[in-house]
DNA sequence: CTGTATCCAAACCGATACTG
DNA sequence: CAGTATCGGTTTGGATACAG
């Protein structure tokens, strides 16, 4: 006899952990662009203030120093007069780097997608 | 003469659009979560709030709301009383999960570092 | 240049109550 | 069962001003 199968039980693994874990990292407005600019080599405060316009000083520094605090960068001041700081990703931060890209790429399809509707 | 090459220029791509695009989707508090039960197959809305026991009625109607109208699940009505609704993924809704595996995979990568430095 | 401090507006989300 | 409406607390993030 044919039970409903299919209402008995819940997705196999409860992966809320880990993922909410994650989410509460790159969930912040700016941190995924963040470590994807960082991505591309060190890079210093003023620096990324150019590559994301639109972002405030205050974020840059909160989310750069939550990076930090987490080990996903580091934070390098340079004895230079005026001095100077560069961030840079860790190894641990460049394992996030595939997460990123993933996103990026759904990213473009939810755009096609929504260009598509929109017109139809 | 070695100018300084690194400083010249930002990261290549400029991807602040689709991933900013696939943040706001996935950036809600409980999206991931909704999406990932969702992945296991057709749920309803009541199954879903046991998924996730601490979600409200709100956010959930709120969340699915927003993935029907991005087109990443379909709901449909069933005509028995009382009245049920069923909740899936679209085709382009299992294009995400991927990047929420991918999610989740580096979550664990978070925990462990931060378990070990705590440690340390 | 590299940030921090403060204030303020908007978004987010939970609890509760209510409808079809 | 499957939601919606409303209220209120918390969090978030932007603007501006200021500091080392």
């Amino acid at each position: 006899m044919a039970l409903k199968l299919r209402r008995s039980r819940a997705a196999p693994p409860p992966p809320h952990c880990p993922l909410t874990e994650c989410m509460a990292l790159l969930g912040g407005a700016w941190t995924p662009n963040v470590i994807w600019y960082l991505a591309a080599g060190p890079r210093r405060f003023g620096e990324l203030r150019r590559d994301i316009p639109k972002i405030s000083a205050k974020m840059l520094s909160a989310r750069l120093q939550e990076l930090v605090r987490r080990g996903v960068a580091t934070r390098t001041v340079m004895p230079t007069s005026p001095p100077t700081a560069e961030y840079a990703l860790t190894a641990l931060g460049e394992e996030l780097l595939p997460a990123i890209r993933a996103i990026v790429r759904v990213g473009e399809r939810l755009k096609d997608v929504e260009r598509r509707t929109r017109r139809a």
